[in-house]
DNA sequence: AAGTGTATCAACCGCCCGGAT
DNA sequence: CATCCGGGCGGTTGATACACT
C-alpha cells in the first residue's frame, strides 16, 4: 500500500506563497473543498491534497482566531489537557478558531515549560515531586511484597537498612513501617479503610459538619486538598500509592512518614463506610509552607483561606475525569462512598447536586497560573451530614441517579471521546 | 553590530482508521 | 476478507523571529 499523495514528482513543498494561498482560497470559497485530493488539480497547485488541507484548516480558514491566547485560553487548554491528555484535535474542538496545531505548540512551546517550572509534571499534571515520589513508593512496595515473601517483617526492615532508596531508614521509621503492616495486614487490605481521598475528604466533610462554630480545623481542609494535589506549585507534596496506601512522603526531605491513627475519635455514623480513624499529625507538614486561616465574614458563614506561595489554575482537584465515568451501573449504585462524591466535579457537586439547601454558600476558586498567589476559599454554612443522612436512607437511587446524570452530561459538554 | 541561544510557528512525516472496492 | 485510499491526527522538524550577551 502506498502514500502516493508525498511521492509524486513536481509538488511542491515548504512554506506557502501568497499566490497559492489565493488560488486555495479562491477555490474553496467558490466550490469548497470536496475531496482534497482532487482540490491540488482543480486549484491548479503544485501541492498534494493533504498539504492544502493542512494549509486551510491551520492557516486560510476564514474562522481563525488569531492573535495570542489568552488566559482563559491557556487555562482551558490546560483543563483539557489534563482531561485528553495529548488529544489536540478534541481539545482545539472547545476553542473555537484555534486549531490543534497552534494548541499544540503553545503546549510544548510555552506551557509544558510553565509547568515545569512550578514543578508541576505536564504529562500527568501531578506535582513532579509527586511523582517522583510515586516511584519511591512503588519501588518500596514491591520491596514490601518481595520482602513479605521471605521469613519475617524483620528481615524486611533490616533489608532496608542497608538498601539505598533514598529514604532513611532509621529505627523509628521502621517502626512505622511494622505499625502500619499491622494495621493493614494483606489479608483484610480491602476490606480495611484505607488511607485514600476517601479517607481526607470524610475528614473534611465531618469537619465541617461538626465544627462549624469556629471551623478552626483547617487541617483538615488541606488535608484533602493536598491530596488531591491542589497544591501545585508548593514544594511540599503528599503522595499515596494505593499499593501502600497507608505511607506518606514529604517530598521536601523525601522522608517518609505515617499517619497518626486514633480511631476513638468522631465517627457520626453518615459515612458508614469509612473508617472513623483520623489523620492529625502528619498534615501539619502539607500546610507549613503555606498562610492558612480560617474566617468570619458575616458571622454565619465561617471558611477557611488558604493562601499558597505560588499558584497554579488547578485542573485535578475541582475537575472530572473521563476515566471516573467508566463505572459501572453497578459500582455506581452501590453504597454511597464518598468516592462517588469525587468521581464527579467536585466543587460543582458540592455547589450544585450535594447541599439542595445550598450548605455551602460561597465556592470561590481563584487561581491563576501565572499570577504570584492564589486564594481557595471555601465558605460552608455546614449542613454536609443532612444530607449525607439522605443518602444513607436511599443509596442506590440517589447515587446512582447523580452518575447518570453527570455520564450523560459528559458527552453534552465535551462530545464523544474516541 | 555581531554572535549565540531560545521561542515560536508553519509544515511535513508517518501512522491509524474507516469506507470503498 | 484483503487491499486500497483518503482523511485525520500526533509527533517532529526546520525556518524565522526575537532576546540576550
Amino acid at each position: 500500500m502506498g502514500r502516493r499523495c508525498c511521492y509524486k514528482q513536481k509538488l511542491r513543498k515548504g512554506l506557502w506563497s501568497p499566490e497559492e494561498d489565493e488560488k486555495l482560497v479562491n477555490h474553496i470559497t467558490k466550490y469548497g473543498h470536496g475531496c482534497w485530493s482532487s482540490v491540488p488539480k482543480l486549484a491548479a497547485l503544485q501541492r498534494c491534497g493533504k498539504s492544502c488541507r493542512l494549509r486551510w484548516i491551520n492557516y486560510l480558514r476564514p474562522d481563525l482566531k488569531r492573535g495570542t491566547f489568552s488566559q482563559q485560553e491557556e487555562n482551558l487548554i490546560i483543563q483539557l489537557h489534563s482531561l485528553l491528555g495529548n488529544k489536540w484535535s478534541q481539545i482545539a474542538s472547545r476553542l473555537p478558531g484555534r486549531t490543534d496545531n497552534e494548541i499544540k505548540n503553545l503546549w510544548n512551546s510555552s506551557i509544558n515549560k510553565k509547568l515545569r517550572q512550578k514543578g508541576i509534571d505536564p504529562n500527568t499534571h501531578k506535582l513532579l515531586s509527586v511523582v517522583e515520589n510515586e516511584e519511591k513508593v512503588s519501588a518500596i512496595s514491591m520491596n514490601i511484597e518481595k520482602a513479605s515473601e521471605g521469613t519475617s517483617e524483620l528481615n524486611f526492615i533490616e533489608s532496608h537498612e542497608n538498601s539505598n532508596n533514598g529514604i532513611q531508614t532509621d529505627k523509628s521509621k521502621s517502626s512505622l513501617v511494622t505499625m502500619t503492616m499491622d494495621r493493614y495486614p494483606s489479608n483484610t487490605t480491602t476490606s480495611a479503610a484505607p488511607l485514600t481521598h476517601e479517607f481526607f475528604l470524610e475528614r473534611f466533610i465531618t469537619t465541617h459538619e461538626t465544627s462549624t462554630a469556629s471551623c478552626n480545623k483547617p487541617l483538615e481542609l488541606a488535608s484533602y486538598l493536598s491530596f488531591r494535589q491542589l497544591n501545585y506549585g508548593s514544594n511540599i507534596g503528599l503522595s499515596m500509592n494505593s499499593n501502600t496506601n497507608n505511607l506518606l512522603f514529604n517530598s521536601k526531605n523525601s522522608e517518609m512518614f505515617t499517619p497518626q491513627f486514633n480511631s476513638s475519635i468522631t465517627n457520626d455514623n453518615t459515612l458508614p463506610s469509612i473508617s472513623n480513624s483520623i489523620l492529625t499529625s502528619p498534615i501539619a507538614a502539607v500546610a507549613s509552607n503555606d498562610s492558612m486561616r480560617t474566617f468570619t465574614s458575616d458571622g454565619s458563614n465561617t471558611g477557611i483561606e488558604l493562601q499558597r506561595n505560588s499558584s497554579f489554575f488547578d485542573s485535578n482537584a475541582f475537575s472530572w475525569g473521563t476515566a471516573d465515568y467508566d463505572k459501572s451501573e453497578k459500582e455506581a449504585s452501590i453504597h454511597p462512598s464518598v468516592t462517588d462524591l469525587e468521581d464527579i466535579k467536585w466543587s460543582e457537586y458540592l455547589h450544585n447536586q450535594l447541599l439542595p439547601g445550598n450548605a455551602i454558600t460561597n465556592n470561590q476558586i481563584t487561581q491563576d497560573l501565572y499570577g504570584e498567589k492564589s486564594i481557595i476559599q471555601l465558605t460552608t454554612q455546614g449542613s454536609l451530614s443532612t444530607w449525607l443522612q439522605n443518602q444513607q436512607q436511599q443509596p442506590s437511587l440517589q447515587t446512582a441517579s447523580i452518575y447518570n446524570k453527570h455520564s450523560q452530561r459528559i458527552p453534552d459538554a465535551f462530545g464523544q471521546f474516541s
